[in-house]
DNA sequence: ATAATGTCTATTACTTCTCTAGACTCTATG
DNA sequence: CATAGAGTCTAGAGAAGTAATAGACATTAT
């Protein structure tokens, strides 16, 4: 799973919806400003959010764009899928388990491959835009789930797991 | 992260010289139709792993490939972060500690994204060939780690995490 | 009516990805 | 020492993806 430019800005655009929840429509413009992102390319994000039904826009003067969710119910993996496709690192996951079905000699590597996306997937499922909003100047270890949740294992990650290599 | 095609066909051919390790040299042609791979982009990719010090290779006639290292000391980040860069899904891993440092507004945001790369890492730092290649027709959950481990948690993943969705 | 706003389509420039071609170098072997 | 069988290296083609930009159009508050 890659994150590009084009879905970081969408979910700095959804940050920053989410900020400003109920607070009226919000101008392309003054999230494009606020945000620091090239108007023109971050309209057809919001196009693109607003056909997904993440957003609303309201249009003519006064218009602009809103949440249509409260943002403890809009998850970090919605937005990702919608801007740059599935959290498996090769393929998707249905994908992924036909190949662990059939390719025989690879299972075992591709087995790999979704357990990678599995945990990709606990972590971004399980983090919402209030999450995000809400983790102020605090540690901010990985989320503090508040609703929809599906497991809640104690904790994340031990987060020191790979120690400080330099990638 | 993403697994490139590329990516996948390194994988696929250290798999095999783990298979074939300490039987000589193999030849690119056989790496090539034993995986299914087209030949002269496997010799490309051949060229980069040996640049890397983790295959060796024999010229002239009599020549090919293998490994310079055992299988159970390969690990698969180290091949995937040769071929594909930084297991972080953003950029890389020291960036990202950069940026939860300095850009206060997003620092839950990348925070998240620094999660999901220990996820991986700790999945992929944790793997090896030689745990692929022994996966026989088993179930083959995560890995089944032989040595190197840091921490060995009580298990990888619960497994069911993102339950049955389509990505 | 007008100005402020979102909508939509097209196009550009650039980079990356996947793969092929071909000339070159090295070495085992007879 | 000639030859054939191998790896080495550089170039580049073709397609796709990325990150924008441009401009005409549609809608609405005032």
């Amino acid at each position: 799973m890659k994150i590009s430019q084009k879905g970081l800005y969408a979910l700095q655009a959804m940050m920053m919806l989410a900020r400003h929840h109920h607070q009226g429509a919000i101008k392309i413009r003054d999230i494009a400003y606020e945000e620091a992102l090239p108007e023109k390319f971050l309209e057809l994000i919001l196009l693109e959010l607003k056909n997904a039904r993440m957003v609303e826009s309201v249009r003519g003067a006064k218009g602009g764009y809103q949440l249509r969710r409260d943002p403890a119910d809009i998850d970090l993996s919605e937005i990702i899928r919608l801007i740059d496709g599935p959290l498996a690192p090769f393929g998707d996951a249905e994908q992924l388990r036909e190949l662990i079905d059939r390719d025989l000699p690879h299972r075992s590597l591709y087995q790999v491959f979704l357990d990678v996306r599995d945990a990709a997937a606990k972590i971004l499922d399980n983090t919402t835009l209030a999450d995000l909003i809400h983790d102020g100047p605090r540690a901010g270890k990985g989320a503090k789930r508040q609703k929809n949740q599906k497991k809640d294992a104690a904790s994340i990650l031990p987060m020191v797991v790979g120690g400080r290599k330099g990638e």
